[in-house]
DNA sequence: GCCTGTTGAGAACTAATGTTTCAAAGGTGT
DNA sequence: ACACCTTTGAAACATTAGTTCTCAACAGGC
């Protein structure tokens, strides 16, 4: 995890800059591209940037590759090609919830993934998706086969999206998420139906609904 | 436009090549990755094709630029960088359906756009997106601020999901496409709601829906 | 003061990489 | 066979771009 402190203008500057250009022109900037744009009078001082830039896990430097500059997120994932997002189960009513496993990102391969677009993963940072399974979030505007991408998380604010596992009921849904004091109320996205109340110790927040996506063909 | 008819194998294995390299590493291949990746013996080989590559429309080369090699989809736009998808107006029951500008791509700029993920313009082309205003799709399980993403086009197979005007009724919906003989049958995604028929020359089939992409926060 | 780590500037060095030249081998149609 | 075009090959060339070296200004700590 990268140190959260604010950097000096100058590697800011060099880092929002590195950004802009790959935006642009589709591939990283040479280190002289950055020493012009951001009006460094030495290549060396950009290198000794980019070194400690690097060091602190903002970006990753590929020895003797020209253009070998490849940005990372806050959780040290490479940014720049497709984000794809792990596929960690499926999602179904009276079906158990399967675990967002914060770490195994890296040796556990051989997960079904999806792209998403890469705003998505730049806003929230390290997501998860679950397909849904069957027509019990129906009442979500939810259909089967839809994917909801979920970002981890154990709390959540009034009024947003999450997925929340009923512990009483065994049961996982998606729905707006209202704290009322000593019970917890969980209003359906589609208006006209009722929400569910529940004791606050009964519900899970697993994560917050960060987009669903719905393929056709 | 690209010509359609197939490359010689070793154009098309340039030109996958060069994709999959982008995919893993984020930035474009070298003229020596190419030449060592598919097995060419000389440099001068791969710039050949790639020369050509560029005169076919398949892709661009920025001179004297390392690694300055840029995919082209199949309607001539960039497709390395984050594919842009215009939003090119709302949907809405009883209002009028905005069309798909064909052309205007490069000039008519000042367009919302909106992320989507890259796979989707690469299987689909060049794409349109449309905001939903109001309830009026709910029964195509879409809510009020849901993004569709259309690829347009004048017919449809049968059960696909398309963008339909009617115009006696002048009304835009979303359904899945059936044609009858002489009549279409238009099905909501909700297979409990009931579907509408209408004559074949009352109906304009103005897109597909290739996504529903909806986000929260 | 004196040291030490950080930041900066300028220039030179070298490896990486795009480009060009020249030649030859395969096709295809006449 | 001939002319013509496409494709392949090997090597050299030129530019780009990563890296390193030297020197200097500056700040904080002892």
């Amino acid at each position: 995890m990268t140190t959260n402190k604010k950097l000096p203008a100058r590697r800011q500057r060099i880092l929002d800059f590195i950004q802009s250009f790959i935006e642009e022109n589709g591939l990283p900037p040479t280190v002289r591209d950055i020493q012009k744009a951001c009006e460094i009078s030495s290549t060396s001082v950009v290198d000794y940037n980019l070194r400690i830039l690097n060091r602190d896990g903002y970006l990753n430097r590929r020895p003797d590759v020209a253009r070998g500059i490849e940005l990372l997120d806050d959780s040290g994932q490479p940014m720049s090609s497709v984000p794809k997002v792990q596929v960690v189960g499926r999602i179904a009513a009276g079906a158990p919830l399967p675990a967002f496993s914060t770490e195994e990102s890296a040796s556990g391969q051989e997960f079904d993934t999806i792209e998403v677009a890469p705003e998505l993963t730049r806003r929230h940072g390290r997501l998860y998706a679950l397909e849904v399974q069957g027509q019990s979030m129906i009442d979500a505007l939810i259909d089967d086969g839809d994917v909801v991408i979920i970002k981890p998380s154990e709390r959540a604010e009034p009024g947003e999206m999450v997925v929340a596992w009923l512990k009483q009921e065994e049961e996982a849904t998606l729905k707006k998420f209202y704290p009322e004091s000593e019970q917890v109320r969980l209003q359906p996205a589609n208006s006209s139906m009722s929400p569910i109340f529940s004791s606050a110790e009964n519900v899970d927040i697993r994560g917050k609904v960060v987009s669903v996506i719905r393929k056709f063909g």
